[in-house]
DNA sequence: CCTTAAAAATGAAACGTTTAATTAAAACAA
DNA sequence: TTGTTTTAATTAAACGTTTCATTTTTAAGG
């Protein structure tokens, strides 16, 4: 009573021990459930480090062990609307196992990614979840055997999580051919990266297939169309958008909406990502919807499961889209 | 050659000092710029400790001085377009100090706010940024003299950065009756934090001054419009609208288009907050600015700055607010 | 050249755990 | 009873740092 709960410090093992009349090494054995201690001596240890309000220090039991339990998030921009639900998701389900998440953010520059791989991997982070800003494998000389897993792009070393960008740049075609549209114009997000170019050539594939090809241009991932897209989408040459990200197509909704055309009736538009913006526009913004959320759990499953099991074979893991309907798609004007 | 980079391992600054032939001590000395060590010496264990790619090992570093250089935030709900920003921007201006960032979500539950702080101190995080759910100090008795700097809330224990709402409520009421309105709604966010009732509150009074106050409701924080106050949006009763929240706000744009009303020629609608969706709808919204960039650097600059002088006087940063016009602003229609 | 002070370098303890190796105690078989 | 096995508990080393107390070296002063 006088002697235990003294100090002001918070307690230790040992002060456990002490309290609970065993060696310490019973004491660890007991709240770790390993070894062999006896059934009273187990609960009463747990009895005694309950009422002292003992909590193992975390550093400590690191050093030791060399696992933090805590992992890192490296994420290309916090502030794409993309992201936060993701990185909520991965944060819970980290949390579920007794996981922290160091979250960083590595505003598209390679080095910054480089940096913050770095600092994570000297903080002794016990595995990665990686968004890579390109097709590179920038962080291919850093991680050495620490498990990493990456999401939305292609990578020899490591787990992958990916998203069937082929079958969602379809279905957005598709739809549009099936509202009965025959000029459609294809507008691409950032071409470097594989997995975003894809959406769009598997739409403006489709729509080749249909002879519906208005044409085929890109813009930088932005609200702000370039000039020459935006004279693409308000001169009429095209009746609907298939558009390669749900922040581009708000932007071509905005500069058509300047220049005096409505949408849907005067021009119909799909998205890719369905970022939250796209539910709180007028009308809401029809789009793929990648599942972010589940990729995010099973993100850090995988992860789990990888550092658990380091020798496992590679996995990879490919997320369906699926096509939801608002309020940007309608049948092409009359002539 | 053959001896120093063998064993597979990470280098250990034992490694370092055996390779520079020096003590453990004087190597950890050189290395941390402390102690007395000869100029020769310290350059000749920099030059080995950068060939052999030390890094130290921030667990024992950490177990040694109990001082993890690592932070950890908490905030209510990532997926809120209001965070994002913030926290980008507390994760860089930590990695500036050589800090990392746990991120935390609580979901609007004082338990989950708890179990996260809970597990944070456990971590031995040098201090805590923290956006609380509520006014309740739900954290009260974890913290012990742990550094926290409380955001956007008030509380008696922690250095404080917050908003001058009142301000920023004012300016769009007074927004509002310059462009000549006389009967304006105000639709508060959530009324059990005081620093968002005050938001509308003061608008409140302004109007009430200019006897313009047509009603004053309240809806949660969302989209969604409470019937009652989507039916007093539409029913005409109203020119204009102060809404508390940006979200908020684009609902109410949302339902007066459903009923067939537009903005700003049937009725002008200013938020608070300066979400970016704001700035992608159409009209634009006009909206009270908070400087979540700035609050985001500022919080750890104070709270990196409690850590290095634990007994230094509270600090209360109240951060200006300002008026950004857009789209949604114009005359009341003619009667 | 000797003494003393200052500077540079070192040895070893400590931080709070885990865990291998060891000993002590209890249970069992003969 | 006695030896043998199983179970329970302990001792002590180790993880990679920092840092105090000490020793060794160098420089300064006479």
């Amino acid at each position: 009573m006088t002697k235990d709960e003294n100090s002001g410090k918070r307690p230790t093992l040992k002060d456990v021990a002490l309290a609970a009349g065993v060696s310490v090494a019973t004491a660890s054995y007991a709240l770790n459930d390993v070894g062999s201690v006896g059934g009273d001596t187990r609960r009463h240890v747990l009895e005694v480090a309950a009422r002292l309000g003992y909590r193992p220090n975390l550093s400590a039991k690191a050093m030791r062990t060399g696992k933090t339990s805590a992992i890192g998030l490296i994420l290309p921009d916090l502030t794409n609307p993309f992201f936060p639900a993701l990185a909520q998701n991965v944060v819970h389900a980290a949390r579920e196992s007794a996981y922290s998440v160091f979250v960083t953010d590595t505003q598209g520059s390679p080095e910054a990614e480089r940096a913050a791989a770095q600092a994570l991997i000297q903080r002794g982070v016990d595995g990665l979840i990686w968004f890579p800003i390109n097709d590179e494998d920038t962080l291919a000389e850093l991680t050495g055997g620490l498990p990493v897993l990456v999401l939305d792009r292609d990578n020899p070393r490591h787990d992958l999580i990916q998203i069937d960008v082929d079958s969602g740049g379809r279905m957005a075609a598709e739809r549009l051919i099936r509202a009965g549209h025959r000029r459609i114009g294809v507008i691409s997000g950032p071409t470097d990266v594989r997995s975003s170019r894809q959406r769009s050539e598997s739409s403006a594939e489709v729509l080749r297939r249909h002879d519906a090809l208005a044409w085929h241009l890109h813009n930088a991932y932005s609200f702000d169309l370039e000039p020459a897209v935006a004279a693409a989408v308000a001169d009429g040459s095209a009746t609907a958008l298939c558009v390669g990200a749900d922040l581009i197509a708000l932007g071509a909704i905005n500069t058509l909406r300047q220049r005096g055309l409505r949408v849907p009736e005067d021009i119909s538009i799909i998205g890719f990502d369905n970022i939250p913006y796209g539910a709180l526009a007028f009308p809401g913004l029809s789009t793929i919807n990648i599942p972010v959320e589940e990729m995010g759990i099973e993100a850090v499953n995988t992860l789990l499961r990888r550092i658990a099991k380091p020798t496992e074979s590679r996995r990879r893991l490919v997320f369906d889209v699926t096509y939801v309907e608002r309020g940007t798609v309608a049948p092409p004007p009359a002539p």
